[in-house]
DNA sequence: GAGGTTAGTGTAAGCGCTTACATATCACTG
DNA sequence: CAGTGATATGTAAGCGCTTACACTAACCTC
C-alpha cells in the first residue's frame, strides 16, 4: 500500500517555480504584479502539480468568500429554480458564487442551514419570505451577515425584500374569480406554519371575499403539503365539500396541477363543472392540459435584482432598499365564468 | 457611523467563559470531554456571542471538511432532484454535508465547478456521466478527491459508477416499439457534445434497429438543448420529415413533455397518429396526458445508493464499486401498436 | 551622478481553529 | 500515604493562505 501523495500546496508551487509564496499568491490572484517570465514559471508548477488553492485558507486570510449563500424551501418542482438561476447568473457577473440549500419547507431545517451556510463564510444570504425565529435574525446580526428577503415584499419588516405582495396578487385574482360569478370557493393552501407567503395567498382571498360581501365561512379551506399526489388528494377532499365549490384555488401551481389530475381522473370538467386556479406560473402551468389560470411571479426579475442588489452592497457598500414588483393574472384555460 | 462589531471567535468565547480556547474546541465538538459546568458556561457565552465557528478555520485544522459536492447538469426540470435528495438524506444520517452546483450542460461550466468544489473542501465528489476531460479526473487525482459517477453504469470505465445501463435501457423499449409494427422512428435527443448519457441512449435505439433489420437511416434525428418548448419545436421539425415517424423517442421526458404538448397543438393524436416515448419517468410523465410511456429510471435508490458507498470510503475506506441498477419500461397511454 | 520612482520579489505575521502533549487534581488502592 | 489511573484543562504548534512592509535593482530626471 503507497503512502498518500501530499496534497499540492502553495508552498509547494513556490519551491518548484523557485519563488517566495508570496510571489505565487501574487501570480494566482494578482498577475500583473508579477513578471511574466515568473508567471509563467508559476503556471507550469500549477499544472504540473494539480495544485488548487485552498478556498477556507483563502478565505481566512482576506476575510471574505466572494460568496452568497441561498435558502430555498424545495428543489424539487423547479418552483424557486428560474429565480435563482437569474440570481446566480447576476452574482456571477460581479464575481459572486452561490451556495445553495433548501429547507423542505421545515424552520428547523432552515435554521441549521443558515448556520451552515455562515459557518462556510457566506457573506450574504437570501432567504425566501420574512417570517422566522428572532434568534436567527440576532445571530445573523452577530455575525454581520446581511440578508435579503425575496419572493415577498413588505416595506415594513426589518429586513429589506425584493419581491412582490402575495396577499394583494391572490386578492386581486380572487376579486376576478368572484366576478366572473363563483360563490362557492375552496383554497388549497401549502402548510402555513413556516411558510408566510402561503398565509398571505389565503389572506387575499379572504380579503377579496370579504370586498364581494362573501363570508369567509364560504371559502372551503384544505392545507396539505407539497407536491402533485398531495394536491390531488386535497382536490378531491374539497371537491366533496358542501356547498360544493365551483373555483378551487391552490397555493401553487403544483398544487393546482395535481388537481387538474384528480378532477380527469374523477371526470369532472375543468373549467365546466369547477374552476382551478394556480400561483407562481411555472413552466408546468403553461403545459397542463387545459392550461393552467394563475398568478404569474416575476421570478427571473426577483432573481435578477436580487443579485445585483447584493452584489453592489457587498462591493460598493450600497445599502439594500425594499423593491417592489408586479405580479400579473394569467388568464388561460382552467377558469370559467359561473353560469347561474 | 459606529464601526462594525468584530466577529466573536473562538477566543472570544473562551475569554467570557473564563477557559482556554481548547477547552471551549472540546466543548463544543466532543462535550464528553468537558466537565458539565464548564460545558454551561461555555454555551452560555456561545448563545451570548452569536458565534459560529469558522469553517475553514476548522476545516484546515483537521484537513477533511464532511462534505461532498455533487454537479449536475441541470437544476430545472427536477430531473436530478428527486435521485440528489436521496443521496443527501443518505449523507446526512452518515453526518456529512451536501454540495450542490450545476453545470448547465456544459463541459467548461462542470470543469469550472469541480475546481471550485475541490477548493471548497469536498471530501469527495458525486458526478453524473462517465466522459469528461481526461485533465481533470488527473486534477481530482493530484488533490486525492474521490469521484462516484452515477446516472450511468460501466464497469470498464476507470471510475466507479452507480448507475444503470442507459443504452440497454433505450434499446430495450425499442424493441419494444418496433415490435408493436413501428417502422419509420425519429429521436429527438438532448445535445449529445457533453453528455453520454444522450449519446448511449441514441446508441440504444440504432442497436435494436439492427437487431431487427431496419437500417439507421430509417432513425430521423433531431438533436436540441433542454426544455419543454425545445421539445416542441423538435417535435414539429421530426413529424414533418419524410417518411413521417409513428413513433417518436425523446432523450428525456422533458423534451417528451413538449412534443406531447406540441402534437396537440397540431392536432395530431396521440397515441393514434403517433406513438411518443420519454425517458426517465419523472413526476412530470404522469401528469401529462396522455400519461408519458417512458423508461423509468430508479432515481431514489441511485441517490441513496451513492450516498452510502461514499460516505463508507470516506468513513471506514471500503472501496467504491460500481452497482448496477435496473431501468425498467412504463408503458403508459402515449404509445399504441401501429396499425398496418 | 545624486536623488527619486517604479517594478519585482521576499520576509514574516496573522487569519480561527484543533490537538498532541504537558500539567494539575482527585479518588482510589493496597 | 505513596503510587496509580482517570479526568479536566491549558499551552502552543501548525493547517495554507494573503499582504504590509522591507528591500533591491533598474531607470529617470535634472
Amino acid at each position: 500500500m503507497t503512502t498518500q501523495p501530499a496534497i499540492p500546496t502553495l508552498e509547494d508551487v513556490a519551491t518548484l517555480a523557485e519563488v517566495s509564496t508570496a510571489t505565487v499568491s501574487r501570480a494566482i490572484n494578482s498577475p500583473g504584479k508579477v513578471a511574466p517570465d515568473t508567471r509563467r514559471r508559476v503556471n507550469e508548477a500549477v499544472a504540473k502539480l494539480g495544485y488548487s488553492p485552498n478556498f477556507g485558507a483563502r478565505a481566512m486570510a482576506v476575510r471574505r468568500t466572494m460568496t452568497i449563500g441561498a435558502i430555498i424551501p424545495t428543489m424539487e418542482n423547479a418552483i424557486f429554480a428560474r429565480g435563482l438561476q437569474a440570481f446566480q447568473d447576476e452574482l456571477r457577473t460581479h464575481g459572486y458564487t452561490m451556495l445553495i440549500a433548501s429547507s423542505a419547507y421545515r424552520a428547523d431545517t432552515e435554521e441549521e442551514q443558515i448556520r451552515s451556510l455562515v459557518a462556510r463564510g457566506a457573506d450574504a444570504l437570501l432567504l425566501i419570505g420574512h417570517h422566522r425565529n428572532p434568534d436567527i435574525y440576532k445571530f445573523l446580526d452577530a455575525q454581520n451577515v446581511p440578508v435579503l428577503v425575496t419572493w415577498a415584499y413588505d416595506p415594513d419588516a426589518d429586513r429589506p425584500s425584493i419581491g412582490f405582495d402575495n396577499k394583494a396578487a391572490m386578492q386581486d385574482m380572487a376579486a376576478e374569480v368572484i366576478k366572473m360569478g363563483h360563490r362557492n370557493l375552496a383554497l388549497i393552501s401549502a402548510e402555513t406554519a413556516s411558510n408566510d407567503r402561503a398565509s398571505a395567498r389565503h389572506a387575499g382571498i379572504l380579503s377579496a371575499m370579504h370586498e364581494a360581501g362573501l363570508q369567509p365561512d364560504d371559502l372551503h379551506y384544505v392545507e396539505t403539503t407539497y407536491g402533485i399526489e398531495e394536491g390531488a388528494v386535497a382536490f378531491e377532499q374539497a371537491i366533496g365539500m358542501m356547498p360544493r365549490p365551483t373555483a378551487v384555488f391552490c397555493g401553487n401551481d403544483v398544487l393546482a396541477v395535481g388537481a387538474l389530475r384528480r378532477a380527469r381522473e374523477l371526470g369532472i370538467q375543468v373549467p365546466d363543472d369547477v374552476s382551478i386556479i394556480g400561483f407562481d406560473d411555472i413552466e408546468l402551468a403553461q403545459v397542463a392540459h387545459p392550461a393552467l389560470t394563475t398568478v404569474h411571479v416575476p421570478h427571473r426579475e426577483m432573481g435578477r435584482l436580487a443579485g445585483l442588489a447584493l452584489a453592489q452592497l457587498l462591493g460598493k457598500g450600497i445599502a439594500l432598499k425594499p423593491v417592489e414588483l408586479r405580479a400579473s393574472l394569467v388568464f388561460r384555460d382552467t377558469l370559467a365564468p359561473r353560469e347561474n
